[in-house]
DNA sequence: TGAATAGTGTCTTTCAGACAATATTCT
DNA sequence: AGAATATTGTCTGAAAGACACTATTCA
């Protein structure tokens, strides 16, 4: 039994504390940013510019800085590597494999984010940023670059994609939020799209909209739709507070 | 624009790589080890033995060792400092705050684990472990000590708490597996009572047997259960391959 | 035989899918 | 008017809750 009370008060105990005694690790977080375009679900890759796996199409992460927060790490990755602003985080599963990176123990906490497709598209427009198309094997994804060839990425980044999409559906089926891939405006037709670009498969219609109506997080804005071609569908917010 | 490719082989860079260039930080395992006793969820606490927070109630947890997996280092702790083995472990959230740990910047990866009562609460008999109740009051919950009183754990260890009964509620709805609170063999009444510890309140009891003998993942042993008055109940346990 | 728990049947409500009809806008 | 999309209505089937009933065991 070893003793419960100390002879050492806890402020002795700290100025006196060893902080090297621990075993060196780096912690670091990456990110799965996707968006909807086209009907299908893009991840944002960045083109590795140093070693290790330098060339290779990769998730953008960062280092974990003193005295910065996880969130805070996720948005300057998103904000310093992928140019991108104000998207929603959801961090889903940390990675910690000891042969994970050949440069040292990292242990990585992966988010994922979601945003409208527009900003980042053109993110992707440069050399160095790809958005690469998640096609669905049943189970299993895939990424697909921009010449149709199947993605392999380095590290074990796959293995991160694989279970964001899969956090991603699951989060889907229990309406937690989805719609950081729409603006504030979107019509009902928007929001299918996003759940069908999701799911991989297409969805009722009337019941997909009473499901949505029904929920009560959804409330007109009383305007319509401007600048489609044929009748303009009603323009919906997320009501205010329902998250 | 950043050069893409590198006059350095990668295996030069490796070898020239300085690995303490990197911000200190120690990575943990936090475990959230709970059963279900007297139809009511439980959570493991150990008294700290030393600084900080000495002598407080608080969830055991580790320090990640070199070469060790997350999942391994779960494992360990639940060994070492519970003397529990054989446990269902469930990685659900990291926390990161740069001040949660007064030593060091700690960052924590927060395991879910259920086991079955008995081993559980002869651990708890002894006094430097604890079996807390979980309460709910709505959405919150909170944690009652021996005595009835309201326990208020150290670090973000509340937090913490707070977050994996949060996810193991989630879990539940999903029929995510929560036969790690049950031994092998089960009778339909302990899984009812499982699903509503977990819930905080009642369910209803036909519907419950047909969902849960209808989803397929249940079968019967053909044995019924022993040394109960009254009517002994069937037992039945979990179906290879239905995780 | 009675007490206590195990297990089942039936009715009702709720909700999602299928299918089709109606409404609105622009060319 | 016609094309194309938005929105709504109706039917049907699956599943859950409420409630009450039958079945089995032991004292």
């Amino acid at each position: 039994v070893r003793r419960i009370t100390s002879l050492v008060t806890e402020r002795e105990f700290l100025e006196n504390y060893d902080a090297t005694a621990f075993p060196a690790v780096a912690v670091a977080v990456d990110l799965v940013i996707a968006t909807i375009a086209d009907g299908a679900l893009h991840i944002l890759l960045t083109k590795r510019p140093d070693h290790p796996a330098c060339g290779s199409w990769a998730l953008p992460g960062s280092i974990l800085q003193p005295d910065e927060d996880l969130d805070a790490c996720a948005r300057r990755t998103a904000s310093r590597k992928a140019e991108l602003d104000r998207l929603q985080f959801r961090q889903f599963e940390t990675f910690g494999s000891p042969a994970r990176d050949p440069r040292l123990r990292v242990v990585s906490v992966a988010y994922l984010a979601l945003t409208t497709a527009p900003p980042f598209l053109r993110a992707s427009s440069g050399d160095e940023r790809l958005a690469a198309t998640v096609r669905y094997n049943g189970d299993e994804t895939s990424l697909i670059g921009a010449t149709g060839q199947i993605l392999r990425l380095p590290f074990d980044h796959d293995e991160i994609v694989q279970s964001a999409v899969r956090r991603l559906r699951i989060d889907l089926d229990r309406t937690v939020d989805v719609f950081g891939f729409l603006s504030d405006e979107f019509t009902l037709r928007d929001l299918q799209i996003v759940h069908e670009a999701v799911r991989g498969e297409t969805v009722n219609k009337p019941a997909f909209r009473k499901r949505m109506l029904d929920s009560g997080r959804l409330e007109p804005v009383g305007r319509k739709d401007e600048g489609s071609a044929f009748r303009p569908a009603e323009l919906y917010r997320l009501r205010e507070g329902a998250r």
